[in-house]
DNA sequence: TCCATTAGTCACATTTAGGTTACCACTATT
DNA sequence: AATAGTGGTAACCTAAATGTGACTAATGGA
């Protein structure tokens, strides 16, 4: 939060800053109705690596988009949520992704 | 449009691949209701280079969200618009800077 | 003759994002 | 004593994104 938004006033930069990158949308959508432990996000998203995936959840974090709770068990188990500022990303996402869907059909057609 | 669509079929890959990126939604934005040629859009932008501008610009056309007209003048002119892929982005670049803007604002109080 | 102007390009350097592989802690189960 | 299961971390590497400064073409005007 503090540093990505703070240096500037440009609303698309702190916006991009926040959800960009080829993970964060897909991340916040995956938890966007459910709590998820980081292995069922893990196991949803193939391709990332789980070093970035740990990264790009502590970016998250930090940004107080999403929230982490860990439950003293063994194994150990880790929940993820949307914050209440990450569930006011919810339009937004769905927008995103109403609008690549399209871009997709239209390709292939 | 090609690559970047074809080869996946998330929606959010999808569009990030085609709006993510520090600048392109700051150039679409400012392209939604003016045309504009690339001194304006550089004036406007003071923090991005001249070449990346100029890549970006072949990009989002490549990619068929703008239009490029140059006009045979002297100076060179040549005026960036919004293609009808591009307009159909304008609401979802509104969310995102209005979302951007009430975290600047919530910040700085 | 020389400068200004526009919309770039070129060569190069640096920064950032993302990826790979190996490894750890802790306990229950076999 | 070894293995499985979860949620990671550490060291290292590569590719992509972005930045810098110099340069260009073409022509009108001082």
């Amino acid at each position: 939060m503090e540093n990505k938004v703070e240096n500037n006033s440009c609303p698309f930069t702190t916006t991009i800053a926040l959800i960009g990158g080829r993970w964060k949308s897909i991340i916040l959508f995956l938890l966007s109705d459910h709590t998820r432990c980081f292995g069922e996000i893990a196991a949803r998203m193939p391709s990332i690596s789980r070093k970035v995936l740990s990264e790009q959840l502590k970016e998250l974090e930090a940004d107080g988009l999403i929230h982490r709770e860990k439950f003293k068990e063994i194994p150990p188990r880790v929940e993820y949520s949307l914050t209440d500022l990450g569930q006011s990303l919810r339009p937004i996402l769905k927008d995103l992704a109403i609008w690549g869907q399209k871009m997709v059909l239209d390709t292939v057609k």
